[in-house]
DNA sequence: ACTTGCATTGATGCAAAAGAGG
DNA sequence: ACCTCTTTTGCATCAATGCAA
């Protein structure tokens, strides 16, 4: 949960309030309900599936860079500084 | 060409200029040089997979819903209104 | 190697307008 | 002219990004 919160607060450094889009990997367990099927249940949402998506993208390359982040920033075509940053907000972390 | 003019401008209706950033698609043959190899031959950036993958997700979602964008934008989770910016943007276009 | 502040640009939601059929 | 549905646009706000420290 800390370590949750953290990340929304990287994410969005300027957000007064944490609100339900700061939290799409919340979605599923959310939309258990009575009878209902609150209709997200199925497919994921854009924002749901980009995050999936460029967490794996960027975990691969890094892989590839051997845990370097200069280079794979670099391979990735961002700044290191906002590579670090997006890290946190998608929870990648490279051990090595 | 023309097309692709007004792509880009919807895409970013506030720049002056139309810079590189603008045109990922342009990337590979840009970097056909002498001997010099500008690294960014190989593997797409951030920015390029992203709207591979988005124009795919979206392009999908388009067809489940028989080319309905109130229901697709629905499901993927964002405005009507911005869905239509980012087929405009990201060149989908249902066809049906 | 990693973080942070700041200025600028981009993305998004909301509402309203503009089209297109019936 | 009147509805209804679709698409576009203007605008305010929040988020992403690059640069420099």
């Amino acid at each position: 949960m800390r370590n949750l919160v953290e990340r929304v607060l990287i994410l969005n450094p300027k957000s007064q309030r944490i609100e339900r889009k700061h939290l799409p990997m919340l979605a599923s367990r959310e939309s258990v309900r009575e009878g209902q099927r609150t209709r997200s249940e199925d497919s994921p949402t854009l924002i749901e599936a980009r995050e999936a998506y460029e967490r794996d993208f960027i975990l691969k390359k890094l892989d590839e860079c051997h845990g370097n982040v200069s280079r794979a920033a670099e391979a990735l075509g961002l700044e290191r500084s906002h590579l670090y940053r997006k890290m946190r907000a998608l929870g990648v972390n490279v051990k090595e």
